[in-house]
DNA sequence: ATAGTTGCAAACGCTTTGCACTGGC
DNA sequence: GCCAGTGCAAAGCGTTTGCAACTAT
């Protein structure tokens, strides 16, 4: 089901601000901060409001289309349908990788079975010093 | 060598209100926020301001004499003397739980080894569920 | 003496809020 | 027509800054 069905299935209305910025983010690979995400939607919808960006990131994430994750103190956002995934974020040059969700399953079973403990490894930021920079 | 002859052979003053930071972050296990330092500062010393709090911090970061980590969004501030350890925030019950250092080492390795990622795996916070709120 | 350090007050950046108006359903 | 959703403006929060006064060395 898509992301505007979910919104209607729920109740929610499809406004165009919605539409746009439900656009924006399935069109965008990146890991958008709510500011980056206001300016773009503010050159497809004429007056928009930071507020009704930060609203509707807020609902998207409460209905799980949306993953809001942090690097270093920044709030990024980040469609959810794409499948789980962890990220190496390089503290010196800033550039990011993608990592498999597997690469993290191995601690996420041992931490469950040595502490009872469920993590939410889903959407990881790892900081550190990538290949080239070292 | 103790903080306070760290600080002088750095050529930093040694005044009342670092004292008291350096006693109290000695002292607290816990993880503190600024403003909960703040808060215990404010008894032992009259008319301090949390812009010093916040400037102490961050030269006593930059001497790596105390680390900076985040908690959903929160700064927490805490000695660095003690090891490196990792936490378990609960994401229900907001418990934190201490995790030894090791328990990432196996991560580390393969992200070194796969990757050639150096992680600063340091002191990371991982959110979930704890075993009484699962 | 003199640079490092402080308190004050003001500004900061990001985010949230109250409100009356608008527009999707 | 109803009520969820919006833009606006203002406030909120944690943090940072410029500056004149102070003080540890």
């Amino acid at each position: 089901m898509s992301c505007n069905n979910i919104l209607k299935a729920k109740g929610y209305r499809l406004t165009p601000q919605r539409r746009v910025i439900l656009d924006i983010l399935h069109h965008e690979d990146a890991h958008l901060t709510a500011d980056a995400l206001y300016e773009q939607v503010k050159d497809k919808v004429a007056g928009v409001d930071r507020s009704t960006v930060y609203r509707t990131l807020d609902l998207l994430e409460s209905l799980g289309l949306v993953v809001k994750a942090e690097i270093h103190g920044a709030h990024v956002y980040h469609h959810s349908e794409e499948g789980h995934h962890h990220h190496l974020k390089c503290r010196a040059c800033g550039k990011v990788v993608e990592l498999p969700e597997e690469a993290l399953e191995a601690l996420e079973k041992s931490l469950l079975e040595k502490h009872g403990f469920a993590a939410d490894l889903h959407h990881h930021v790892i900081t550190g010093l990538c290949a080239e920079c070292r």
